[in-house]
DNA sequence: TAGAGTAATTAGAGCGCTCTAATTTCTCTC
DNA sequence: GAGAGAAATTAGAGCGCTCTAATTACTCTA
C-alpha cells in the first residue's frame, strides 16, 4: 500500500525532485527528453501524484464541494449534472455531500469540505441558517442554489418561486378553478415563497377567500396526509398546487384513494419538474426550474470569485415555466363558490 | 481567507504546537486547564484543522469515498443510506463521487479518490472493468457493492439476482403465466444475473419455449421501448418482468398506452424496491434488494480490512425477497399456449 | 570564440500538521 | 522532603509536494 513519491520517481529518472513536479504539473520550458525518462519512470511505479502534499503546498485545491440538501431528492441530483459538466470543463474536481435533509447534516459536510480546504463549495436546497452559511464564507467561497437570499457575502442562484407559484395558479384559474388549495413545503428552501406567490395570486383572482394551505415537508407521504386533510374539509377543492412534485405525487395517490379522478374531479399541478413529473404514468403538470442553467450559473458565480477575484455578492433569478401535462385540466362540475 | 493554524492557536495560548496537536486529536494526558486555554483560544481565532497536512503527517484520512454508478437512479442513492450511517458511527467521513454512468466516468472518480488518500472505497453498480478496480486495490481497501465478483483481491457484497429473477418467474408462474417475457439490464450491473435466473426459471417451468428477452438499460425510456417490441410481437407475452423498477415504469406506460389494463391484461414485475416502485400511485410488484444491508455489510468489509488487517477477499451474498403489489394479478383470460 | 540572452534544471525553504523521544512537572511513599 | 514513577508537555524531524531564486546549459550574434 505504500505508494511511490516523486522523489522515487526522481531516482529513477535521474532527475532532481523539482524536475519531476515540472512534469507532474504539466508546466513549459521541460525538454521532451527529460519529460519523456520522468513520465516512463513514474509509468514503471505506478506513480500517482498525492493530492494532499500538493494542496497543501499549493494552498489551492481544484476540488469543489457540492452539498445537496436530500441526495435522494430528484431535484437535488438532477441539479448536479450542470455542476458537473461546468466543472468539468473548468479542470476542477467535485466532490458530493448529502445534508441528509437536516441543517445539521449539511452543517456537517461543509465543515468537512472546508476542513479539506476546497476551492468553492455549492449548496443546493440548504435549510440551515444564512448565517452559518455566511461563517464559511470567511474560509472560501460559496453559493447558495435554490434557496432565496439577500447575503452580502454570498452569492446565490434561485428561481424565482414567486412567480413560479403564481404561474401554477394562474394556470388553473384559467382553466376554472376557484378552489384551489395549497399543501406547502415546511420550512423546506423555497416553501416560503412558493407560498407565497399562491396567496399573492389567489388574492389578485379575487379569491383570497378561498386561500387553504396545508402542511406537508417535500415528501411523498407529507404530500398524502396533506391531501386526507384537505379532503375532509367541508369545502373540497377543485384543485391542488403542490410545493413540489413529490408531495403532488403523494397527494394525487390520496385523491385517488378517494375515489375520485385526476384530472376529472381534482386538477393537480406540481413543483419543479422532475424525471418523476416527467414519468409517462405520472404525467404531472408542473413549474418547471432551468436545473442545468441554475447549475452553471452556480459554477460561473465560483469561478468568478476564483479567478476574477469578484467580491461583491450578486443574485440571480432565473424565470420558471409552466409544463402542462396531464393532471389539470378544465373545471366541468358548476360547482363555483 | 488566510485560516489560523496550529501555531497561532499555540502562540495565543501560550503552549507548544504539540499541545495543540493532542487537544486538537482529543489525546488524553492533557490537563483539563490547558485543553480548556487551547480550546479557548481555538475557538478565538477560529480555528479549523487543516486536513490536508494532517492527513499527510499521519498518513490516513479517516475518508472513504464511495463512487456510485448513477447518482440518478434511486437504487444507488438509496444504498448510500446504509453506507453513511455505518461510517459515521464508525467516525469515517464519506464522500460521493458520480460516475455519470459510464466506466470512464467511474475510473475518474476512483482516480481521485486514490489522490486524496481515502482509506478506503465503495464502488456500487460498478460497470468498470474489474481487472481496474484490482488496479486501484492496490493503493487502499476497496469492496464492490451490487456486482458480482469472484476476485481473489476484493471484496464484494451483492444481492443473489439470479434467485431474485427467478422469484419473479416464480410468482408470475405461480399466477397462471406461461408468456412471460424479460426485459433485461444490457450490460448494467447484476443485468447478466438476472437474464440467466430468468432463462433458468422459465426452463425449470418447461417453459423454455417462451423465453423471449427485449433489451434494455435500466433507464425508463429504455423499459418504454422494450415493451414496444414486446407487443409488436405476434406472440404478446401475459407478463413481463423487467430489470430493474424504472424499466418497469418504462414498459407500465407503453402497455397502457396500448390500451391495456396492468395488471389485467398484462402483469408487470420491477427490481430493486426502490422509492419509485413503492409510490403507491405506481404500486410496483417487484424484488427487494436489502439496501440498508449491503451498505452496511460493505461498510463492514472495509472496516475489517482497515482494522483486523483482513488480507484474504470476501464474497457475501444477501437474499432478496418478492414484493408483492398492484402490478400482477392471477392470469384471466384463457390465453395459454 | 567570448558574451549576452534565453531556456532548462535544481537547491532548499516551507505548507500545517503528526509522532517519537526527550524533558519537565506532578504525586506519592517512606 | 528526597526519590521514584507516572503524567503532562515539548522539541524537532518528517509527511510529499510546490515555489522562488539560483544555477547550469544552451543558442545566437558579432
Amino acid at each position: 500500500m505504500a505508494q511511490p513519491t516523486m522523489q522515487q520517481v526522481a531516482e529513477r529518472a535521474g532527475v532532481s525532485l523539482a524536475l519531476v513536479s515540472l512534469v507532474m504539473r504539466q508546466a513549459p520550458n521541460v525538454s521532451d527528453y527529460r519529460r519523456q525518462l520522468v513520465l516512463e519512470a513514474a509509468a514503471e511505479l505506478g506513480y500517482r501524484p498525492n493530492v494532499l502534499a500538493r494542496n497543501l503546498a499549493s494552498r489551492q485545491t481544484s476540488t469543489i464541494g457540492v452539498v445537496l440538501n436530500d441526495i435522494h431528492n430528484p431535484f437535488f441530483a438532477e441539479i448536479i449534472d450542470g455542476i458537473q459538466a461546468a466543472f468539468d470543463e473548468a479542470g476542477y474536481r467535485v466532490l458530493i455531500g448529502n445534508g441528509k435533509r437536516s441543517p445539521s447534516g449539511e452543517a456537517e459536510m461543509i465543515e468537512t469540505f472546508l476542513q479539506f480546504r476546497v476551492d468553492g463549495i455549492i449548496s443546493a436546497g440548504a435549510t440551515m441558517s444564512m448565517s452559518s452559511i455566511e461563517a464559511a464564507s470567511e474560509s472560501t467561497k460559496i453559493v447558495v442554489v435554490g434557496r432565496s437570499s439577500r447575503s452580502q457575502l454570498i452569492d446565490s442562484v434561485n428561481t424565482d418561486d414567486v412567480s413560479g407559484a403564481r404561474m401554477a395558479v394562474d394556470h388553473l384559474v384559467e382553466l376554472g378553478h376557484h378552489r384551489i388549495a395549497h399543501i406547502d413545503g415546511g420550512t423546506g428552501a423555497g416553501a416560503e415563497a412558493r407560498r407565497r406567490g399562491y396567496s399573492e395570486a389567489m388574492t389578485d383572482h379575487g379569491l383570497s377567500a378561498e386561500i387553504v394551505t396545508a402542511g406537508g415537508d417535500f415528501t411523498e407521504s407529507g404530500g398524502y396526509l396533506a391531501a386526507s386533510e384537505l379532503l375532509s374539509h367541508f369545502y373540497q377543492p377543485t384543485a391542488i398546487f403542490a410545493a413540489n412534485d413529490l408531495s403532488a405525487a403523494g397527494a394525487l395517490h390520496r385523491v385517488e384513494d378517494a375515489g375520485l379522478i385526476v384530472p376529472d374531479d381534482v386538477s393537480i399541478v406540481g413543483y419543479d419538474n422532475t424525471a418523476l413529473a416527467a414519468m409517462q404514468h405520472l404525467s404531472l403538470t408542473t413549474v418547471n426550474q432551468p436545473r442545468d442553467e441554475l447549475g452553471r450559473l452556480a459554477v460561473r458565480f465560483v469561478l468568478e470569485r476564483l479567478r476574477d477575484k469578484r467580491s461583491d455578492s450578486v443574485h440571480h433569478m432565473v424565470a420558471p415555466t409552466l409544463v402542462n401535462r396531464k393532471t389539470s385540466s378544465r373545471l366541468t362540475t358548476g360547482a363555483a363558490t
